[in-house]
RNA sequence: GGUCUCGUGGCCGAGUGGCUAGGCACUGGUCUGCAAAACCACGUACAGCGGUUCGAAUCCGCUCGAGACCUCCA
C-alpha cells in the first residue's frame, strides 16, 4: 500500500508524510472567533480535520491536536484600526464580552457535536495565553523584529526579510509586490511600512477589552495567538497547521514570520488548507450574507431550502467531495446525498445482524472476495491520498453491495469465507463509523418495531391487505419501510 | 490591476497520458398480493479552438466563462 501523502501548501505539491517524532503527530488547526454563530462553511474546515484526526489515529499515531478559540484580538474592519469582534458584539448585546465569548463558544461546540466531532486535545483560548503573548511580543522587540509606535507594537516585515526571512513563501507572494499594491489606510501612520502587522495594539480608554502590559494598556494581535498556543503545547516546530483556504494570506503568513522570528526555526511542516463552500459557485460568507446556519439546515428554515437535513447527511454530503476542492451546496445535491447516506446507514444496521454460515458445499468465489480486498485497501489508497474521502466512500459502496446481497440470500457468506467475511463487516463499521465518523441518528426504537412487525406479519399470513397496508402506510409516515424478504420481515429508513 | 484556481454526462463529484470512479436521477430486468428495498443491466461526459504525442479529460498555447486571495472571513 502507499504511503500517507499530503498536500503542502509549502512546496505545492503532495509529500509523503514524515512526522517530525515517530509515531506521534502534532497539529494545530485555527478554530472560530466566537462572536457569531458558526456558519456551514466553518464546518466543513473542521470537518476536515476531524477526519485527519480520526485517520490519523486510526493509522495508529499518537496525535495531539490543538484547536484555539479566539476569544480577543480579532478585529472588525480594514486593517488593524478596526473594531475588536467580540468587543462590538458585546456592546451590541450590552453584554460582558466574555459572555459573548461563552455565548458562542457552546454554539460552536454545540454544533460541532450534532455533527459527531471529535473533541481536540486542548482547546486553549487567546484571554487565557496573555502572559506567553505578551513574552513573545518582548522577545519580538529584543530581536529588532517588532518595534513600538503609540503604546502598539507592529511585526517589522522588512527586516524580518532581510535577516532572511521569507515573507509571503506560504502564498505565493512577493514581497515587493506586497508593498506596491497596498492601499493606504487611515491611520496607518503608526507604522514604519503598511504591510506591518499589528502584534500588541494600545487601547483606547472605551475599548472594553484590554490588558495591562509594557507598552501600556492593550490587546494581542490576532496572528500572534497561534503562534503562542501552537509552540506552547506542540512546540517550536510541530507537524501539521491547517486551516481554511482565506486564512493563507495574511494570517498564516504571519504566524510564520512570528515564529521563525522567535525561534529561528519554521514553525510548521505541513500546511494544509480545505477549500470553501460555495452557494450558486459563490463563496459562502457572513459578509456576502448567503452563509447557511446549521440550525437552519436541521429545521430547513432557510429560504434556499426545501425541506430539512440531518446533520449526518450534511457530514456525508461534505465527504463526498476531497477537502481542497470547493463544493457547491444545492438542494438537488443534498437529496443525494441523504439518499446515498441512509443507504450506507441501512446497510450498517443490516450487517451487524448477519452471521457467517459454514457450509462445505460452497465453493469459495475469488472474484467477489478479490474486489472485497481491493475496496478496502482501496478505502487506505484514497485516504493516503492526501484525505480523499470521495474515493474513500466509492469504496464503501463496493462494500455495501456485498452485505446487501448476503443480507437478502443473494451471496452465501460461505462464499466469501470466514476470514473475508469477517473483514467485510468489520471493515465496514470502522470506516462508516470511526473513520468517517457517521452514526445512526435515531434512539433505538427495535421493540416497538418488532412489535409491528409481527402485527404486520399476522396480517400478511391472513391475507388482510388492508391492514397490511395501512401498518405501511403508519411505517412510511414516520419516515421508514417495511422490507417483505424470503425469510423474514424487516424495516428500514425510507431513502 | 496583481497572484492563483477551476470549467467532467440531467444533478453532485473523483480522476494529471492509455485501464469501468462513485452517488443521486432515469430506463429495463429479477423478486413481490401490490409495492418498497435489494441485486443485475444500462449513459463513449470531460467549455471552445489549435498544438505536442502512437495515444489527452489529463501536457502546451490561445479564446470564452466562473471563482478565490490581495481587506475581516473556515
Amino acid at each position: 500500500m502507499k504511503d500517507l501523502h499530503f498536500y503542502n501548501t509549502l512546496s505545492r505539491k503532495k509529500e509523503k508524510f514524515i512526522p517530525i517524532n515517530e509515531g506521534h503527530v502534532g497539529m494545530y488547526v485555527c478554530g472560530p472567533t466566537v462572536y457569531n454563530n458558526v456558519h456551514l462553511g466553518n464546518v466543513r474546515t473542521f470537518l476536515t480535520f476531524d477526519i485527519l484526526f480520526r485517520y490519523l489515529k486510526a493509522l495508529n499515531y499518537k496525535v495531539r491536536y490543538v484547536r484555539n478559540i479566539t476569544d480577543v484580538g480579532h478585529l472588525v474592519g480594514d486593517g488593524d484600526e478596526g473594531e475588536d469582534k467580540i468587543g462590538k458584539m458585546a456592546k451590541l448585546e450590552q453584554l460582558e464580552p466574555m459572555e459573548v465569548v461563552q455565548r458562542y463558544t457552546n454554539d460552536f461546540h454545540h454544533v460541532l457535536e450534532q455533527f459527531n466531532f471529535l473533541s481536540p486535545s486542548i482547546e486553549p483560548s487567546a484571554t487565557g495565553h496573555l502572559i506567553e503573548q505578551i513574552e513573545a511580543v518582548k522577545v519580538l522587540i529584543e530581536k529588532g523584529l517588532a518595534y513600538e509606535s503609540n503604546g502598539s507594537v507592529y511585526f517589522d516585515i522588512e527586516k524580518y526579510n532581510e535577516e532572511g526571512g521569507n515573507y509571503g513563501h506560504l502564498s505565493g507572494r512577493i514581497l515587493e509586490d506586497l508593498l506596491n499594491e497596498t492601499r493606504e489606510l487611515d491611520g496607518q501612520s503608526e507604522k514604519r511600512n503598511p504591510l506591518d502587522f499589528a502584534i500588541w495594539k494600545s487601547a483606547s480608554p472605551e475599548h472594553i477589552m484590554q490588558w495591562p502590559s509594557p507598552w501600556g494598556m492593550g490587546f494581542p494581535g490576532w496572528h500572534l495567538e497561534c503562534t503562542c498556543m501552537s509552540a506552547k503545547y506542540l512546540g517550536d516546530q510541530f507537524d501539521i497547521h491547517g486551516g481554511g483556504m482565506d486564512l493563507k494570506f495574511p494570517h498564516h503568513e504571519c504566524e510564520i514570520a512570528q515564529g521563525t522570528g522567535l525561534t529561528g526555526k519554521e514553525p510548521v511542516k505541513y500546511w494544509m488548507h480545505s477549500n470553501m463552500l460555495t452557494v450558486n459557485g459563490q463563496k459562502m460568507s457572513k459578509s456576502l450574507g448567503n452563509s447557511f446556519l446549521p440550525h437552519e439546515l436541521f429545521t430547513g428554515s432557510h429560504p434556499l431550502l426545501d425541506q430539512a437535513y440531518s446533520p449526518m447527511t450534511v457530514r456525508f454530503f461534505m465527504l463526498q467531495s476531497q477537502y481542497r476542492s470547493t463544493l457547491d451546496f444545492s438542494n438537488e445535491a443534498l437529496k443525494g446525498s441523504q439518499k446515498a447516506f441512509k443507504r450506507l446507514l441501512n446497510g450498517l444496521r443490516v450487517s451487524s445482524t448477519l452471521k457467517y454460515k459454514a457450509d462445505e458445499t460452497q465453493a469459495i468465489d475469488e472474484k467477489k472476495v478479490a474486489e472485497i480486498e481491493s475496496a478496502i485497501t482501496g478505502f487506505y489508497e484514497a485516504l493516503n491520498d492526501d484525505l480523499n474521502t470521495a474515493v474513500a466512500i466509492a469504496q464503501l459502496f463496493t462494500m455495501l453491495k456485498y452485505i446487501n446481497m448476503i443480507y437478502v440470500n443473494q451471496l452465501h457468506t460461505s462464499a466469501l469465507g470466514e476470514e473475508v467475511f469477517d473483514k467485510l463487516i468489520g471493515n465496514y463499521k470502522l470506516f462508516f463509523e470511526e473513520i468517517l465518523g457517521l452514526k445512526e441518528e435515531n434512539g433505538d426504537q427495535t421493540a416497538v418495531l418488532d412489535g409491528m412487525l409481527n402485527l404486520y406479519s399476522e396480517f400478511k399470513e391472513n391475507r388482510r391487505y388492508d391492514k397490511v397496508d395501512e401498518i405501511r402506510a403508519y411505517f412510511k409516515e414516520n419516515g421508514m419501510v417495511i422490507k417483505d424478504l424470503k425469510h423474514r420481515i424487516d424495516w428500514a429508513w425510507e431513502e
